[in-house]
DNA sequence: TCCTTATTTAAAATTAATCTAAATAAATCC
DNA sequence: GGATTTATTTAGATTAATTTTAAATAAGGA
């Protein structure tokens, strides 16, 4: 089988942070990140953590949120708050261009968009307010109205 | 002393709603309504429910979560979650452009703007996935540098 | 005024996330 | 390689925001 996702640069770049930054090499930060890159979803850290508890990898809740911090400070996952929902959603972000959201507030399910006039704008913005921009983030509410879309589908 | 916000606007539409929807006209649903259009701010239902603690008017805080909610699906009042914090924020929205917000993430200050070039995406966007929009939230993280803005300030 | 039931309330429960202090295990030293 | 140091992990307790529950209250109609 052919790899199919970023995990050996993400590891090469997690490897070299690491060192830079005389943290220690873990077994659950590599099974962590290795995990992270795996999916393709926004997913919670909770959903996470069961995803290993399914597999038998004991990994603790703490060692999940500590991790993906760590991750997030590293530029090599995404974190984002959706509508409504109390817990933070994470994706992998490495080899992917800065994106925008689209979600249908019936069945939740996730689109990516990306439009250049949004850079566009923050530019405008940075500009006018005479302000760094660190990020921004985009989310578009809808109902995408599929036959098979429902309420918490 | 003139007429500041516009409470007499929105208790006439709350009237209406409530009659429409076969609900009752509770003295905290007013209340409630008036404080959230005195205040100028993106607050906290804990910091709305301490506002009344402050004056001796009680509520309960489900009832100031309650009818924040209720304020939301009626259209009188929106919801936002910034970045980090835990805690839902709110704000009134009758008479009041769609706009979008731009905070510090070192003082939180929050500045507020509006670009119609937000406006066109939203349409590209809605035409090319088929889909109907409800609404959108963008939000811009940067660094406003003013010479008392500091962490947590 | 009485009656029905929506609404409010205090308190308990839930959820997401953080903190704590003890146990574990990387990396370094010899 | 084995001992040592200390970063990291862990289970469990804790916090913060919100929701639920079931009893008490009060709006609106009869």
């Amino acid at each position: 089988m052919f790899e199919q996702n970023h995990y050996r640069e993400v590891k090469a770049i997690l490897d070299a942070k690491i060192e830079e930054l005389g943290l220690r090499k873990t077994v659950e930060r590599y099974k962590i990140l290795e995990e992270v890159y795996k999916r393709d979803d926004h997913f919670e850290a909770d959903e996470l953590y069961f995803a290993f508890v399914e597999r038998n990898f004991s990994v603790s809740k703490s060692t999940v949120y500590n991790t993906l911090d760590l991750l997030v400070e590293l530029g090599l996952v995404n974190k984002r708050q959706f509508n409504g929902s109390h817990a933070a959603r994470y994706e992998k972000s490495f080899g992917r261009k800065q994106h925008s959201h689209l979600i249908c507030v019936d069945c939740n399910r996730v689109f990516e968009f990306c439009d250049p006039r949004l850079q566009a704008i923050q530019d405008s913005i940075s500009q006018f307010y005479q302000m760094p921009i660190i990020e921004h983030s985009l989310i578009i509410y809808g109902q995408c109205q599929r036959e098979n879309c429902q309420k918490n589908g």
